[in-house]
DNA sequence: CGGTATGCAGCT
DNA sequence: AGCTGCATACCG
């Protein structure tokens, strides 16, 4: 359990989306980011109230593998989870089949979600650090598993948007040599018909696992071929519902202040926004994720792949046809490869049983 | 890639 | 009884 905190150059102004900074907004934005970097803890000792001792909140930084998280113990989901991609950890034979979800360890099983909060509860378990993040290693996979790093997600978002969303993200370590990438859950408030703003959510099996209104995502990124100093940045906010492929992941983007003030979180607190202006990533990057049919392609192929019998192999092969889509050079050449490795290990013409 | 639900053997 | 691994099946 060890892990190097990466050190970031200072930057200026973090301008973008509807809401656009003044210059003054700019300079009150870093004086308070310079209180919060100054903060010191109290001494607990010299004050008489804290005596016996100050609460724990638990929400100290856990340090895994290949991601770091700050855990809410009353709502039994993360508050933030951080990771650092790069090329070469994508690279590996790290297969999530072999993982399971199960409570984090490190976690006081007070605090703890069980996977039977989850089990029939009509949500998800999804990933903040996502597994195909973790390739190279079958530990970092599996600690990605624990569920300090999940919370409840609806099956299409997490399946779908948000899939295409982290796959976007894994894309990014072709053009960017560093991608350091913050993901949490978020309560929003709504306003109800009185006018008056509410938040309300679901929680969750014996362990009340609050479900999030929202998920955010928070991207920082290095460019390859730039200065070392030049970052890209963009921030996200997701519904927790199914997005269909219609919303492009630009819709999402919101300023970076204004996450902060809703999540009520500091991001990269060690970039100095006073020097150079952070990038917009969605400028410096296209922010497309897969359209519909590159999209089933990719599924198609997975599941050719993965195929245990010819009859699989065909029907995924149909499911594409079928949504009006024709293979490329790549799928066809598995599909054939595999159509002869599965005909040569099945009996001839009968007792196959599937 | 992201998930779900079974069943079963083997161990404590 | 309950966990743990493993294999099977299914979905978007």
């Amino acid at each position: 359990m060890k892990i190097n905190v990466k050190s970031l150059r200072f930057f200026g102004g973090f301008v973008f989306g509807a809401a656009a900074s003044t210059a003054s907004c700019v300079a009150a934005l870093n004086i308070y980011r310079e209180e919060i970097l100054h903060r010191k803890e109290e001494e607990p000792s010299v004050a008489p109230e804290g005596r016996y001792g100050f609460p724990l909140t638990g929400a100290d930084i856990r340090v895994y593998a290949n991601h770091s998280l700050s855990y809410d113990q009353a709502r039994r989901t993360p508050r933030w989870v951080a990771e650092h991609l790069s090329n070469e950890k994508l690279l590996g034979k790290a297969d999530r089949k072999h993982c399971k979800f199960r409570p984090d360890p490190n976690v006081p099983v007070l605090f703890t979600a069980h996977n039977d909060d989850y089990l029939g509860s009509g949500w998800s378990r999804g990933h903040m650090a996502p597994a195909a993040d973790n390739k190279f290693s079958e530990q970092a996979m599996a600690e990605t598993f624990y569920l300090s790093n999940i919370v409840p997600q609806n099956y299409e978002n997490n399946a779908g948007f948000w899939n295409r969303f982290e796959m976007y993200c894994r894309d990014l370590t072709k053009r960017f040599q560093d991608v350091w990438i913050i993901s949490g859950p978020l309560v929003l408030p709504e306003v109800g018909a009185n006018g008056k703003k509410t938040i309300s959510y679901q929680v969750i099996g014996k362990d009340e696992v609050a479900v999030p209104t929202h998920l955010f995502k928070v991207i920082l990124a290095q460019k390859k071929g730039f200065p070392s100093d030049t970052l890209a940045l963009g921030a996200f906010i997701v519904p927790n519902r199914p997005i269909g492929f219609d919303h492009p992941l630009t819709e999402f983007q919101v300023s970076l202040t204004d996450l902060e003030r809703m999540s009520g979180l500091t991001f990269f607190p060690k970039v100095d926004r006073t020097r150079v202006p952070l990038k917009n990533l969605c400028n410096l990057d296209s922010c497309k994720l897969l359209s519909l049919k590159d999209f089933n392609l990719y599924i198609a192929t997975r599941k050719v792949g993965d195929a245990r019998n010819v009859y699989k192999l065909d029907k995924a092969m149909s499911e594409l046809k079928e949504a009006g889509i024709t293979p490329d050079e790549y799928l066809l050449k598995l599909y054939a490869a595999k159509k002869n490795e599965l005909a040569s290990k099945e009996v001839p013409d009968h007792n196959r049983g599937d």
